[in-house]
DNA sequence: TTATAGCTTCACAAATTTCTGAAAGAAGCG
DNA sequence: CGCTTCTTTCAGAAATTTGTGAAGCTATAA
């Protein structure tokens, strides 16, 4: 063989993977850098990378990493992390952590429902236009709560299906 | 009083909450315009206007108006109808319709797992890399189970909540 | 303490997205 | 059949979003 025996992870490939999975994740409404950055991330074997690596892997400046992980730690979809000693960042994906973030989303759905009942409150509830703000209403709090028995239901499939974590 | 029997729908309510709730869609992804005519149907009376309706109502031109109509109606968040004999079109927000767009948003899920299962094969599934890609990949895949049953729930829910539909 | 590696912030340039006006295209109606 | 009314398409203007380079901060290390 003419390739060293480790490192056996193709740039290429993982490129690939990164560009491709982030376009997904850029159409699902997250905006491009973090979106890079976040499938850089799991694609790692470490599921961490330094702010360095990031900025070398996806060929863009630190002031993008900056800006693109702000965004990622802010709705928890990554936490930062400093390894002591270090004024060298990390950047790691937590497996449950994110799943959490992408389901949830509780602030959105609660600004949803706020929006919601100030639209019955001010539309009257006893209106056509209200009554079916009111229904929807009570879908997001419907899925609001399923969300979180999901995620239980999850936590117990998975264990069943990679064992205990 | 000096109000009229009728029309008891003040304007500037509705267009504060038509508003308010868009600017909710927009920060969870759905672009601008598409969002305020979204919202516009959702807080009328009979849950349809008519293209001239919404672009008086939005302040916008035919032109915004079609291009975001289009846009829902590719979602499955509005259907249009055409009243017989009219060459009016009318654009309506069918209940269970969008809540069904809004969660299963199926393609983008499948896109994901497509791009997972890429990601798998190519960085390899013995991998720490492919492990994690593959731990996301069931969290998917469990989750577009859930939504699905979770839809019949809620159609229970809802005929308890406000009677047969 | 000072030097320095590394992250962040800021102003601006580039790219993308979004809306409009004008013209072209359907479909009912006389 | 043409007229009229409504919708769509298209090119371009305007606004927004994104990413960069350079300067500024912070905290480790010497």
């Amino acid at each position: 063989m003419t390739e060293p025996k480790a490192a056996e992870r193709d740039p290429e490939s993982v490129s690939r993977f990164v560009e491709h999975f982030a376009a997904q994740l850029v159409e699902a409404g997250l905006p491009r850098m973090p979106g890079r950055v976040f499938a850089a991330l799991l694609a790692s074997d470490t599921g961490a990378l330094t702010s360095a690596e990031l900025g070398e892997q996806l060929k863009v400046s630190p002031a993008a990493v900056s800006g693109a992980v702000r965004y990622l730690a802010q709705v928890h979809m990554v936490s930062r992390e400093r390894a002591p000693g270090s004024r060298r960042e990390r950047y790691r994906v937590h497996g449950d952590q994110w799943y959490e973030a992408l389901t949830s989303r509780e602030a959105i759905i609660k600004r949803w429902e706020d929006a919601l009942r100030e639209g019955v409150a001010s539309l009257g509830a006893d209106t056509p236009a209200g009554r079916r703000l009111t229904e929807t209403l009570a879908f997001f709090e419907f899925v609001e709560h399923e969300v979180e028995t999901m995620m239980e239901r999850w936590r117990a499939h998975r264990e069943r299906l990679f064992g205990t974590p």
